[in-house]
RNA sequence: GCGAUCGUAGCUCAGUUGGUUAGAGCGCCGGUUUGUGGUACCGGAGGUCGGGGGUUCGAGACCCCUCGAUCGCCCCA
């Protein structure tokens, strides 16, 4: 590489080959389970007004205090890179009037932007898929939203990932809650971490799932949520509850799951690994791969009416790293001319399988034919459609079928399938027998 | 923002205690061989060692800075 060819940036991913297979396989599988729970599409602007973040995410956290790609347009306003989803999603559904469409199920994908520290599964542009719920307050929905979510995980074929689930009870609850954790651990404060000294000031619910031993002493005698839990907040979790067990989604209770962004309210959750599974380990550190929650509250911060919402989002790339190896994928089938002079007649033989629906491909240029053979058996094409020199005087040229070790089946479908693509470009010699045994067409003129 | 490890051809790596024109395998290109053929052989292109500075008669190898990657912390999807 020349020393000025500019480097990608920090964080941002160049994805190709087999990743980039399993990226669009989490995609389409979204897209496919999306359609089928009926979830609309929506397309939504990469960048927002900046307050759009900092009013519904909350000025105090992580995301937006130091992980905002922020910047001021011509005109002097400020606009940021979004960094999730929800509150660009919240913004449209107020200023466009979505109320209208209400309750309205919404999916969509795409890149966000973080400014963070890249490790395993975590990026400077990451991608997402995310569903959202808006206008319905009702616990049904929060068990629909979860049930997509836990088909989504099936379909993509990932195992070993469990449903983790919290309440964080409704505005009184949480906050009588998180008020009982601040005074209890403002009692022992010398004795946490350094971080937690911190949180306390931030976000005293983050300390509950703090890794170090000096808080994690403390944890089993914290103020739990059940204790704050309001009637209303109590039946509500039990209806979450319920739905999800009425329509075969495995949960587990999470007491110390709480969200990091300040909106949520109610149902709280994430989908984690089991720990010690092949899932926890390609994950690393980043082992939420799916999260969400409601966000009763988010729709007011932004300035419109209270606007109950349920919704998740989940990493793409993390997904993608649990589906395995989905392979590159390769054509099934090459035109390969044996002589120089044949190449024209191969890409003309291409265009008429193409247009007859077959995928196929060929050589831009001519080279070695046992070499350019290689290359494609190498590449895992099953199937090789030879050009050779015409076996008679006048002929344009003849096409043989070369395969490995396919079924019997499978040789004469694909020998039908070309034969008939042929057909409709060509006249064709030798066309007498079953394909299996005849396998060679000659191409005596065009049509 | 903090810590640890790492950075040599397209890829995976080797480069003795610093010393002549920086190597291998794979891949790539050309040729021969083979001619339902993923074979074998011959030849070739391609790195100045992430970048900058320093120590030294001399550095890919030592020191400093910087950029990047990886893995943790933090945060989160």
């Amino acid at each position: 590489m020349s020393k000025n060819t500019p480097k990608a940036i920090r964080g941002t991913q160049d994805i190709f080959g087999a990743d980039a297979e399993a990226f669009a396989f989490v995609v389409e599988t979204f897209e496919r389970v999306r359609k089928l729970y009926r979830f609309r599409r929506v397309e939504m602007p990469v960048f927002e007004k900046t307050e759009v973040f900092s009013r519904a995410i909350g000025e105090t956290t992580d995301v937006v205090s130091k992980e905002m790609y922020s910047f001021e347009d011509r005109g002097g306003d400020s606009l940021t890179l979004r960094p999730e989803f929800t509150a660009g999603i919240a913004r449209a559904y107020l200023t466009n009037g979505w109320q209208q469409h209400a309750p309205l199920k919404v999916g969509t994908h795409g890149p966000l932007f973080r400014y963070e520290r890249p490790q395993k599964g975590r990026y400077r542009q990451f991608h997402q898929i995310d569903a959202e719920i808006i206008g319905a307050a009702e616990p049904q929905a929060d068990v629909e939203l979860l049930a997509m979510a836990d088909q989504l995980l099936k379909e993509l074929g990932i195992e070993g990932v469990t449903l983790h689930l919290n309440t964080l009870g409704d505005a009184d609850s949480r906050e009588n809650w998180r008020a009982a954790l601040v005074a209890y651990f403002s009692a022992v404060k010398g004795d946490l971490s350094q971080d937690s000294q911190d949180r306390l000031e931030k976000n005293p619910l983050r300390i509950l799932d703090s890794k170090d031993p000096r808080d994690k002493a403390f944890l089993p005698d914290a103020p739990k949520i059940d204790d704050f839990l309001t009637d209303g907040a109590v039946s509500f979790f039990e209806s979450v509850t319920g739905g999800l067990d009425a329509a075969g989604v495995k949960w587990q209770r999470a007491e110390s799951l709480v969200r990091g962004l300040d909106y949520y309210r109610h149902t709280a959750f994430e989908f984690i690994p089991d720990e010690g599974t092949a899932a926890a380990d390609a994950l690393g550190a980043q082992s939420t791969v799916l999260g969400g929650g409601r966000y009763d509250g988010l729709m007011e911060s932004l300035g419109g009416a209270p606007t109950p919402a349920v919704g998740w989002a989940a990493g793409i790339e993390r997904l993608a790293m649990l589906v395995g190896k989905t392979g590159d994928s390769e054509s099934r089938l090459a035109v390969l001319p044996k002589r120089e002079e044949l190449l024209p007649l191969a890409h003309e033989v291409l265009a008429a399988l193409r247009l007859d629906g077959l995928q196929a491909e060929a050589p831009f240029r001519f080279q070695n034919p046992s070499k350019a053979f290689q290359k494609l058996k190498k590449r895992g094409i099953p199937y090789v459609l030879d050009i050779d020199p015409p076996d008679f005087e006048g002929e344009l040229g003849h096409a043989r079928l070369i395969y490995g070790e396919a079924s019997y089946e499978e040789i004469t479908e694909l020998a039908v399938q070309i034969e008939d693509a042929l057909e409709r470009q060509f006249t064709l010699k030798f066309m007498g027998g079953k394909p299996h045994n005849s396998t060679g067409w000659g191409i005596s003129s065009r049509k």
